[in-house]
DNA sequence: ATAATATACTTAAACGTGTAAATGAATTAA
DNA sequence: TTAATTCATTTACACGTTTAAGTATATTAT
């Protein structure tokens, strides 16, 4: 590999003056360069192909252009593959390279270990786990890395973006409330992360404020991963007669809401002529449905 | 930062002594270290809290364990996302860093320039424009950077893996045959991108093979960006009376097979009974999708 | 008893860059 | 006319690590 010493070397200059130019700081005080010095070494460095090492910059300057995206999963799910997508983007822009790390492939032990070795400049989590995003983020702030969060419960400290689980699930129950239904259900996730738990807690609330005489609230516990377990739990929910049954289900996510749409179709039951169904995300499930989803 | 050398220090050694204990070669001709100062220094360095500086590192070796995906998408398509994932996974296996960098946000030429400012160990490239990627690894094959793709279509030259387009599409209209389907259709993509042209061509080829008598082979051209256009289209299509529509349509991807079985739903034609409707990718669409989708 | 060798280190150079400080020449100020 | 300043460049050190080569000291072989 060419350096900048060989630029040096062939422009007939010491390798301070390469640096100072081809970084542009040639202009200020101590480091004034002349102009035919200075097309020189452009030519020079154009003619060897000359290509910066950013390694030895960053060990230089004490710099690294690098953010850390850690997450639970990167893109397995369509989620997360957006949210990166977003987070490449604006980096980009700022000139940072992002490298990506699983939490299911390491331990937060071991990640915050690379990150620090690394000497990465910041870090974005994403976990819907708040045991390794407060482990990840005491670490990072003894070691002076910046940590903000991606899509995780409000409940942590720190700087990070969130939706809103709570808000968003008692709008949906508003929006219900006020197209006349009165039998609301509710699919809820078995696992209890906190954005499980905000979830529902939203949607008892909206129940309580829009709702007030309705007596029962029913929550059924889908489960997220194993797909074939979901749909009698949610034929249970929509079996009964129809003055009886629900006519609107809100669920925790857009799969779920999918399954919903699945059981209904098997029923017998029409969407969104008897059932209105409500999703969460925004995923390219709810585009796609057979019937249009509405989603938070 | 604590440095090999604070640890030195406070060991009583050099830091050449500390530096071969911490990398486990100490023990060879040259590099014996003796078991009481191998353990002095690693609980002097355990006390200090010392973190190889992995920059430092990358200089002194002259090798980078990072790997670059380049993508003209990251995780917006759930495709993406899922390939990254498993590259994320076997790179964090093989200890090595995974860098992602957008096409979309930034030009070849840009990108090709950071892989090498970098000195990235390899490239793993996707996208679905082969000109990119002649460009990309010819660049790269000028400055001895390892390069393969992903899922692009076979026509270009290197290592990479990729899915059967032309197969691929071929099996499903022998599979749609052998159920006794005649008139089967297919959709292809307005863009005439390389994967776009082998699914089409296996269509055709397989029409030739396994329903040589069909004289008709009907070819739609919808489109993956604008949704709203797909549908009439599809139900273009799907219009005429029973014993001339087709009673089966492949697509070139499930998205557009969810179009399909919306279309279908809309004009009230019956899936699976009155129209077999295949996808391409398996992606989350097609679990979901309000009646099972066949995907290749 | 001396030479050869093994042991347990240390010294020193290298990786490629950034940058403060030194330097000599040319220009301006007093 | 000499001192001060500006200009253009170089020298030299730093960043934190790896690693080849050097060096005493202790052990073994002859």
């Amino acid at each position: 590999m060419v350096t900048i010493k060989d630029v040096a070397r062939k422009a007939g200059v010491s390798h301070a003056t390469v640096s100072y130019v081809l970084n542009g700081k040639a202009g200020q005080a101590k480091t004034r360069v002349s102009d035919v010095a200075s097309e020189r070494i452009k030519a020079a460095a154009d003619q060897l192909g000359y290509q910066r090492n950013e390694i030895a910059r960053s060990m230089a300057t004490g710099r690294n252009d690098v953010i850390a995206f850690v997450s639970c999963d990167t893109g397995a799910w369509e989620y997360t593959g957006k949210i990166m997508s977003g987070i490449v983007e604006e980096a980009t822009r700022q000139s940072f390279a992002v490298k990506v790390y699983h939490l299911a492939h390491s331990t937060p032990e071991n990640i915050i270990r690379q990150l620090i070795e690394q000497r990465v400049a910041g870090v974005i989590f994403h976990s819907d786990r708040s045991i390794d995003l407060d482990f990840i983020r005491s670490e990072a702030a003894k070691k002076h890395i910046p940590c903000a969060t991606v899509n995780l419960s409000s409940t942590s400290a720190g700087i990070g973006v969130t939706t809103d689980d709570f808000q968003g699930t008692k709008e949906a129950v508003k929006y219900l409330a006020g197209l006349g239904h009165r039998r609301i259900a509710y699919i809820s996730n078995r696992l209890r992360l906190e954005f499980t738990v905000s979830r529902e807690n939203g949607f008892v609330a909206g129940m309580k404020e829009y709702v007030p005489r309705s007596g029962v609230m029913q929550i059924a516990y889908g489960i997220s991963t194993d797909y074939d377990e979901n749909l009698p739990v949610i034929r249970e929910l929509l079996s009964g007669s129809e003055d009886k049954r629900p006519t609107a289900v809100i669920c925790y996510s857009d799969y779920i809401a999918c399954n919903v749409l699945q059981a209904a179709y098997q029923m017998g039951i029409k969407v969104p002529e008897e059932l209105s169904v409500i999703g969460f995300a925004d995923l390219d499930v709810a585009k796609y449905a057979t019937v249009p989803l509405t989603t938070v």
